[in-house]
DNA sequence: CATAATTAAATTGTGTACAATATAACAGCA
DNA sequence: TGCTGTTATATTGTACACAATTTAATTATG
């Protein structure tokens, strides 16, 4: 097999196990917060732009509804969030923020720093590597 | 929140975003062969190196017994590969390739050009992300 | 040699992911 | 109004992913 055609394994399977990394270093982090990963990015969404639809959610996240119910469920149950059927469209569920979920915001203000640290990588670095990946995304997309 | 800080929110959930991307990109194309992408990823192992033992695997694709057990037993199951104890040591199970498992090599050789042509990606932006992920990597391993 | 410690897989339980389908609600229109 | 097509979410089924535990086999040690 040519270099070129050995390449899309060499260059998937890094994306594959570096996410995946990505995630193993956010555990142990998130864990204080009992918090997985996309719990938190959905937190996340819900912290920078309030309330939400599921799909508002699914659309910024690129998760679906099959994902999503149960996750937000899961959320709902630890209090962070309320799941409301909208009276003005009942197919719509607004997810919203509770007090405990809005607090959270506080102490998970300390998960980025975190991360940085665990990651243990220099700006630049990080930089050169979000230039690549997003312009792959935007590649892929059409 | 720094922009410093801010970045590893803006570098971590690209990443996750785009394996999710990639393996969603290998679907229809190893659908043909009916695999899922960590699936595919066993069976590269062992063309390129022969019969190997669960862990062996585990090791080279940082995927633990929990996943390996019930995937290795989804591709004995399409007669893929046969599972057997070691004679010599009988905690090992040895993973080989059935001879339709050795056959399936030649259809699969097809893979990466199609999924490079669906990267829809410059060599050299593949060469950059790559030296940029090999990087990141490297550094969260220490 | 007997027992303790280690090792390799398997199992169990929880939580994503996503395709396919189902359900209910809404919107457009004859 | 009644029907049709669309939309938003939920459900079902399959397949990872990994922590924690279990089981069986091997190795180390007193």
């Amino acid at each position: 097999m040519s270099e070129n055609l050995k390449l899309s394994n060499q260059v998937c399977f890094p994306i594959y196990s570096l996410a995946k990394e990505v995630v193993s270093l956010y555990r142990p982090i998130l864990q204080r917060l009992d918090l997985t990963y996309p719990q938190y990015l959905v937190m996340l969404v819900l912290w920078e732009e309030g309330t939400q639809n599921v799909s508002e959610i699914g659309t910024k996240l690129n998760l679906d509804s099959g994902t999503l119910t149960p996750l937000l469920k899961r959320l709902a149950q630890k209090n962070l969030i309320e799941r409301n059927r909208s009276t003005d469209d009942e197919r719509i569920v607004e997810i919203k923020l509770t007090a405990s979920g809005q607090a959270m915001k506080a102490t998970a203000a300390e998960v980025p720093e975190q991360i940085l640290n665990s990651l243990n990588v220099s700006i630049e670095q990080l930089e050169a590597l979000k230039a690549g990946i997003d312009n792959i995304l935007n590649q892929i997309k059409k």
